[in-house]
DNA sequence: CATTGTAAATTTAGAGCATAAATAAAGTTG
DNA sequence: CAACTTTATTTATGCTCTAAATTTACAATG
C-alpha cells in the first residue's frame, strides 16, 4: 500500500518496536525496551502506557533490582485475544483457537469434506468456525480473526484462484468468510506460505531470518521468509516451485511442463515408482519399507534425493539459512533424510552450505494452521517497517 | 537498517515520495505532486521549496493553466551531480560517466584488463575513475560516486566473495575505492543484479513492479526485481541461479553441482556441444549460423530452448510481469527467440502466462553499467519506503 | 538507620513536521 | 471587469519524539 509520512505513521511504527521487543524478551522492562530499541525512555513509557490501557500488554510488578529502583516487568498479554487458524486440506480440514502467542486452546483436527463444492466447503468451515468462537475464552478483544492456508494459488485479495486437488478456480474465499463473521479480521494465503510462517514463530524456524518451508506432501509447495518477512513475489501468488523443472525431459505433468519437481519428490513419485509394483500411498510404502523391501526403499531413498535436487535448486536461488520439510513427507523422515543430505551438499556451493541447515517440521503438522492463526495475528497488532 | 520512527524520518519518506513524483512526471507543478502522492499542498511546497535549494530539483517556469493561476512547472535537476558505472569483466571493464537521469556523458568502453590480480585491477579501474571525475562537467554536487557491478559473488559490504572468472576471492572491493576516494559513495554488487536495475530503470524493463534480469554470457546471472526494489535474499548475495539443476543427471558442472541451467543455457553450451565441430566462441557459432550450417543452427535453437527451461522455472518461482534477457547471448537473438518462446510457452502454469512479457535486452551491453551507476544515485537522493 | 548512590519511570519544556483552513497570487471566462 | 478557478503560501493547531529535570524506589554503606 502507498503510505505518505506522518505522525501517526511514526506512532505505529514505534509502537510495533515496543510491543515486538516485549514479545520477544519478555519479561522485561521499559528501560530495557528502551536501550534494547534505540528509542527514547520517555517515548517507551507513553507507548507502553498506551499498550497497557488496550490491554495488549500486562504489567507483572517489580522485577530484580540492579541497585536502584525496581524495574516494573511488563509481559505481552497473549489472552487479549483468540484467534482461529485453519488448513483446508484434501478430504479434510483442520481448525484451531489459539491465544496471540500461538499457544493452543481448541484443535478440531481432520474434519472430513464430503463434497469439494465449494459452497459446501465454505459452509463447513463456518459451522466449525462458530463453534469454535462458542468455545473460546471470554478476552478484551474476543476472537479476533479467522487465518486459512488453503492448497492452490492464492492473490493477494484472498481469492483462491486455482487449487486443483480440490476442483477450485477462482473461489473468493476470504470475502465469503468475512461476509458471515462480520468485523473479523480474516486472512487466506497458500498452505505452504502460511506453513513457512508458522515454523518461523513457532517452530524450528526460530529467530532465522532467511528460511524456506517445502510443505512435501500429495504435491510440493514452498514458502519463503526472506529478512524476517514473508516473501510474497509478485502479485502474491509466487511459490510455485513444486513445478520447477529437474529433468528437462523428464515426465509429464499436470501443469502442463515436464520433468516438474513434484513428480519426483512428493506422494507423487510413489504412484508412479510403484506402476509395476503395489505401492499406491505413502502409507503403503512406509509399511513395505518397515518390512526393508528393496523396492520400497529404493523409492523413498530416490524421493529423498530429488528433494534434495530441488532444495539445492532453492538454496542457490534464496541463500537461506534454514531449510524446513514439512508436510506429510515427513514421516518418513527416517528413509528420507540421508539420501537428502547427502544430495543438497553435493550440489550446492560451498559458500552456501556454510551455515546452512536444514531440518524436518518440528510442528508436526501444525504449521499451517498456526501459520494461518499468526497472520491474523500480525495484522490485529500492526507490525510496521521501514526500509531505507 | 533498524529504525525507529521520528520527525526526520517522515520528512525522508515524504521528501523521497516528492523527489520521485518529480523525477518520474517531470514537467509537475506542485500541485499535482500533492495530489498525485496523497501528501498535503503546503507540505509539497515545503518539500519542494527545500530540494530547490538543494538544487535536486529546478523551476522552469509556468506551464499550461486549466483554468487558474499557471502551475510553476518543475523538474528534477539531473545535472545536480555525476556518477560513475562501471561494468567488470572478464579480461576487460566499461565505464561511464552519467548525470543523474542516467543520460550518458562519456563512455569508456571495453578498457582492457592485463591481469586480474586484484590489486592491479584495483589500480587499473581507478585510473579510469580518475580520469573521468576530472572529465565531468562541473556541478553542484561534483561526481557524487562510483557504482561497480562485478562478475561474481558479492556481499552487503561490497566484498567480492567469490568470482570464478577473474579468480578472486574475498577482495574488498569496495573498501579499495572507497579509499582512493574519500567522500565518494562507492556500490558494488553483482553483475546481473545492477543489470536488473539498469534495465529497469533506463531500459526494457520501464514501470514492471516484478521483472528479472538474465545475464546470458560466459555464465548466466540474474537479478530480481519484485515489488519495485531489488529483491536481495538472504545475505545479500542470492542469485545464483545460473547454478540451477535442470538436468539431474546431466554433466558435472564446476561448481560441484550436477546439470547446471549455466551448462545449457550460456555460452558454455557451445564449447560443450563444439566438441565433434569447430565452434569455440558465440562469434563462430553465429557466423556459421549465418550460412545456415545446420549444426551451428540445431545448437542456437538448443541453447534459446534451454534458455526457456530455466526462464519457465524463474517464473514459477517468481511470477513476474516481464523477463529480460541481456548481456552476450543477446547477440544470438535472432536464433534463439523462437524456441526460447515456445519452451517458455509450453512450460509454464497458464495463469502465469497471463500479462507476462519477455524480452531482450534494449540498453545494448549498457545495462550492468547503468544499472551500477543507479544505486550510486538511489544512495544519493536518500529513497525511503515504508512496508504496512 | 540515615545517608549516598543508582536505576527506573514520569513529567516538563521544546522542537520538528504535517495538516486544514485561510489567504494571497495569478490566471481564465463570459 | 466581475466572477470564478487554480496554484501557491501563510497561519494556527495538533501530534509525536526527545533531552533534561524530576520523582520514585530501591541497594549499599558506614
Amino acid at each position: 500500500m502507498k503510505v505518505t509520512g506522518d505522525q501517526a505513521l511514526v506512532k505505529k511504527i514505534n509502537t510495533s518496536i515496543a510491543l515486538e521487543a516485549i514479545q520477544l524478551h519478555a519479561p522485561i522492562s521499559r528501560a530495557q525496551v528502551a536501550s534494547m530499541t534505540g528509542l527514547n525512555k520517555a517515548t517507551v513509557s507513553n507507548l507502553v502506557n498506551e499498550l497497557l490501557e488496550q490491554q495488549l500488554v500486562l504489567e507483572i510488578g517489580p522485577g530484580q533490582s540492579s541497585g536502584g529502583r525496581k524495574p516494573l516487568m511488563l509481559l505481552f498479554n497473549r489472552h487479549a485475544g483468540y484467534t482461529i487458524g485453519i488448513e483446508l486440506g484434501i478430504g479434510s480440514f483442520t481448525a484451531i483457537l489459539c491465544d496471540l502467542s500461538g499457544q493452543i486452546v481448541l484443535e478440531e483436527a481432520n474434519i472430513p469434506i464430503r463434497s469439494n463444492e465449494s459452497e459446501h466447503v465454505i459452509d463447513s468451515l463456518c459451522d466449525t468456525i462458530t463453534a469454535l468462537r462458542s468455545q473460546a475464552p471470554s478476552a478484551p478483544y474476543g476472537t479476533i480473526g479467522i487465518g486459512i492456508g488453503a492448497p492452490g494459488m492464492v492473490d493477494e485479495e484472498g481469492n483462491v484462484l486455482f487449487a486443483p486437488n480440490l476442483g477450485w478456480r477462482n473461489v473468493a474465499l476470504k470475502r465469503a468468510i468475512e461476509e458471515r463473521f462480520p468485523g473479523a479480521i480474516v486472512t487466506v494465503d497458500n498452505e505452504a506460505r502460511a506453513g513457512a510462517i508458522g515454523e518461523w514463530e513457532y517452530g524450528a524456524g526460530e529467530k532465522a531470518q532467511h528460511l524456506v518451508y517445502i510443505s512435501a506432501g500429495a504435491g510440493i509447495g514452498t514458502g519463503t521468509i526472506i529478512g524476517g518477512e514473508l516473501f510474497k513475489g509478485a502479485y502474491g501468488y509466487s511459490g510455485e516451485m513444486g513445478h520447477m523443472t529437474i529433468e528437462a525431459n523428464g515426465r509429464k505433468c499436470s501443469c502442463g511442463n515436464r520433468g516438474c519437481w513434484e513428480l519426483y519428490a512428493s506422494e507423487k513419485a510413489i504412484a508412479e515408482a510403484g506402476k509395476n509394483v503395489s505401492y499406491h500411498s505413502l502409507e503403503e510404502i512406509m509399511q513395505a519399507a518397515e518390512q526393508d523391501e528393496p523396492n520400497a526403499l529404493h523409492t523413498l531413498h530416490q524421493i529423498g534425493e530429488y528433494l534434495g535436487v530441488g532444495i539445492a535448486n532453492i538454496i542457490n536461488t534464496f541463500n537461506p539459512e534454514l531449510v524446513i520439510i514439512g508436510n506429510k513427507l515427513t514421516q518418513a523422515e527416517r528413509w528420507i533424510r540421508k539420501p537428502l543430505l547427502r544430495t543438497v551438499q553435493q550440489r550446492t556451493l560451498q559458500s552456501h552450505q556454510h551455515g546452512l541447515q536444514i531440518h524436518f517440521s518440528s510442528l508436526q503438522q501444525r504449521s499451517t494452521v498456526l501459520g494461518a492463526a499468526n497472520q491474523v495475528i500480525q495484522l490485529f497488532v500492526g507490525r510496521t517497517k521501514v526500509s531505507v
